[in-house]
DNA sequence: ACGATTAGAACCACAATGTGATAGTAATCA
DNA sequence: TGATTACTATCACATTGTGGTTCTAATCGT
């Protein structure tokens, strides 16, 4: 199974889609662990993710700003996504009869 | 924060609320997994969590049953529920805008 | 032009988690 | 008494996660 920090990994970049790279994918992984994430399990975790053939990744173009490095993009691949989709659903079952996980109900009958 | 297989443990853990001991947690796990839960992987995570004070553990009495070894019995701590929860929003908030969570429409207003 | 500043990537040694194989223990059943 | 059963325990190893530090390529002010 997936590592939970590689999930994280795997959702910040299907959420930024085409404009994810590392130090986007950096801030909205701290968006939503309240700050948390730490800079060498990013680039680590890339190299082992794309060993996996979770996500591609690449060099782009540098922009033309104030520190323009090169960025290092990254795409989740359909065997990435299948590998969030198991992770997702497996911790969803997990939670089902859990008092910390929220519930939404499904509405009047 | 809590590793994945933290996570199932102390949700199975918290579902079978006085029942849980070994066996019967790796039997929940199983059903969260479709199947896989190593056995190593258990008990080593038990005296990890327990170290953390996240779970407590003490042995049971031997029930009067064939191979009525004592059980180890398990229950979630506060603190253990609080870093379960914490995980569970962290994992929620990152899967917000991804294509594989399903979100439960929350019915016809 | 040239150093200061900035955005961003990479590396590394180490810490924490997860795993399979194997063995041990306490009970019942025949 | 020995086979069988339910369960716990351990250990060496593989995989994941981390902080600190360094490197690179651009822009800005002068």
């Amino acid at each position: 199974m997936l590592g939970a920090f590689e999930y994280l990994l795997i959702s910040a970049a299907a959420t930024l889609g085409k404009d994810a790279y590392g130090a986007a994918i950096r801030q909205e992984i701290e968006g939503a662990t309240n700050g948390r994430c730490s800079i060498g399990a990013l680039y680590t975790t890339f190299d082992r993710l794309e060993a996996k053939g979770f996500v591609k990744t690449w060099m782009g173009d540098s922009t033309p700003q104030r520190g323009g490095r090169p960025k290092r993009m990254v795409r989740v691949t359909a065997k990435g996504i299948q590998e969030a989709a198991a992770f997702y659903s497996t911790v969803s079952r997990a939670s089902r009869d859990v008092s910390w996980a929220v519930h939404r109900a499904a509405g009047p009958s």
